[in-house]
RNA sequence: CGCGGGGUGGAGCAGUUCGGUAGCUCGCCGGGCUCAUAACCCGGAGGUCGUAGGUUCAAAUCCUGCCCCCGCAACCA
């Protein structure tokens, strides 16, 4: 694997969510794949920081608290404490950071943002011509309408109401986004893995070729309020592309702390859902560019969760929430589930009877148990003390270079964001081990005095090879393998998350003498019916 | 001709860029083992690779037509 120096830096952003919606397992998939990478990249000594947060302005948001009677920041307020936050506790997830951007460090460099491009040119005061839906209170594109019928045949509706629209004309302030679509084209050429998956990248390359139009981003106050103030004109208020972009330079200091910033930005990896991919692609980069910032390194577009073949969604009722799963099956088995069976950047099927089967065959039966007979013989044959035996031999070399290739090529995969990869990757010591105690028999070798060295060797291998698998797959199902940790080396090696990926395959770790400690069941059985949930 | 993704043993997927024994996981059947969470290990059955044609010594893989499913146009990563 590369020898990465410490002191490099990984910076990953997930989108900011939109306060206004329901946790559901998509969010958390998300959330999920980018909180893997970043314990990973942290593993291998890279200091490593991983921003999410919340969307909080908008009209919707208005709208929603004035429904409920409570002011927007009030509302906000309450679905970040009630929602979101929880969100992240259910999954694991080790964020550095947690932005709103309804905080005075957001609101404030959003606007020294504007200004600046105000002043070199990039944004200018210009007429808006829209389709205007009354019943949505919103400008529609032309994509956002649909084929009227009966009354209003032959016109173009809103899609959501079925009414005609109006034409509006507005004062707004523009973005000159065609003028970078040269610039972007370019800008793609020379770094072909800014956008990934090569699909994602396609789609973005041939629509950017389609050419540009200047980007409206701001709102008349006449309109609703709820947002960042235009510096030089306190009648509008930005739109969301200029608000909810920014959070990912706002929350690490720009405008402000500087040298901080220039420390961490160009973002690593900014992963998104396919939806949001074109303004994280195109817009946002153009942005950047415009204000002298350099783009992120890279955007990764992930797939949909399918849930029953299709796009889950509320009105569907297929939305399901992430503490369904992990009421039954816990955090680890949500995590790795959804890392391991879908190849992160295609859509994905989620089905109760794949996440029980899976959580049964690769996480109960092979992984846990794995753990669960390798620290039951030590205490039945050595009396639970770790013992180095000096008899080596073809099979434990082979476990040694099962280990460190599989090391190897799950860190290759996770410098290409093959997350799922990566854990089918580490796997193949699972495999391995379950295979060398079969094949070793070490409950025969314990029924022959003379073979006791030999005995110590098999399990002294059995035993660091499950170290190497807790230290690799910390990053993936951090709870368990911190029981797997403290069981195995009794504290003699110091923190799980401080072992560094690039020596976890080194032999000979586990010290002779370390008294294993009692290990539970990593993952229990789940005694329900194959769905553990009532459909 | 709106744009895009996809149709491979019962299920979920890989393989299609650069044609040449159809692979993986689960499930199923048979065997082995007993350290372990009725677990683990080995072997086996099961596929006209959506469909119709074309190119070729040879096509899941290249070309053409057609059929079907899904996403983008309502919440929504």
């Amino acid at each position: 694997m590369p020898a990465t120096p410490n002191g490099e830096s990984f910076y990953v952003t997930t989108p900011i969510f939109y306060v206004n919606d329901a946790p559901h397992i998509g969010h958390a998939y998300t959330e999920v794949a980018a909180d893997v990478l970043a314990r990973w990249h942290r593993q291998r000594g890279e200091s490593s920081f991983l921003l999410t947060g919340t969307d909080e302005h908008g009209e919707k948001i208005l709208r929603t608290a004035a429904a409920n009677k409570t002011s927007a920041q009030e509302w906000a307020d309450k679905l970040v404490a009630e929602a979101w936050l929880p969100l992240l506790e259910t999954i694991d997830i080790d964020n550095q950071d947690f932005i709103r951007t309804t905080e005075p460090r957001h609101e404030k460099n959003v606007q020294k943002f504007l200004q600046h491009l105000y002043d070199t040119g990039f944004i200018y005061r210009g007429s808006y011509e829209g389709n205007y839906c009354v019943g949505c209170e919103e400008y529609k594109t032309e994509g956002d309408l649909i084929e009227g019928e009966g009354q209003f045949e032959g016109q173009p509706v809103c899609a959501i109401h079925s009414k005609p629209v109006e034409k509006l004309h507005e004062t707004n302030y523009f973005f000159k986004l065609s003028e970078f679509q040269q610039p972007l084209l370019d800008f793609y050429e020379a770094n072909p893995k800014f956008v990934q998956p090569e699909s994602a990248r396609n789609e973005v390359v041939s629509f950017v070729r389609r050419g540009l139009d200047d980007l409206s981003i701001s709102r008349s106050k006449d309109k609703f309020d709820w947002g960042i103030d235009i510096p030089w004109d306190d009648s509008h208020i930005t739109y969301v592309w200029f608000d909810a972009l920014l959070n990912y330079i706002t929350a690490i200091g720009y405008g402000e702390d500087q040298a901080r910033f220039e420390s961490i930005w160009p973002a690593s990896v900014q992963v998104v859902g396919k939806d949001i991919l074109r303004f994280h692609a195109v817009i946002w980069p153009a942005m950047l560019m415009a204000a002298g910032l350099q783009p992120p390194k890279q955007v990764f577009g992930h797939g949909w969760l399918l849930v029953g073949g299709e796009k889950m969604s509320k009105s569907k009722l297929t939305g399901i929430a992430p503490s369904q799963i992990t009421d039954t099956f816990g955090s680890d088995a949500f995590r790795y589930y959804f890392m391991k069976a879908i190849a992160f950047g295609q859509d994905g099927s989620f089905s109760w009877e794949d996440l029980a089967a899976r959580y049964q065959a690769e996480l109960a039966n092979g992984f846990g148990n794995l753990a669960s007979r390798v620290i039951a013989m030590i205490k039945r044959y050595f009396d639970g003390e770790i013992s180095i035996g000096s008899e080596v031999n073809v099979a434990d070399a082979n476990i040694q270079l099962v280990a460190k290739d599989a090391i190897a090529k799950a860190d290759a995969a996770i410098e290409d964001v093959a997350i799922n990869e990566a854990i089918a990757s580490i796997w193949t010591l699972v495999d391995a081990l379950n295979n060398y105690i079969t094949e070793q028999e070490p409950w025969v070798l314990a029924k022959d005095e003379t073979k006791r060295d030999r005995l110590a060797s098999v399990l002294y291998t059995t035993a660091e090879g499950l170290r190497v698998l807790a230290v690799a797959l910390a990053p993936i199902v951090p709870k368990v393998t911190q029981k797997l940790w403290d069981a195995l080396t009794a504290g003699s090696l110091g923190a799980l998350a401080d072992q560094p990926l690039a020596d976890a395959a080194r032999w000979g770790q586990l010290a002779a003498g370390t008294k294993v400690a009692d290990l539970d069941i990593l993952f229990p059985r789940i005694e329900t019916e194959a769905s553990a949930e009532g459909k």
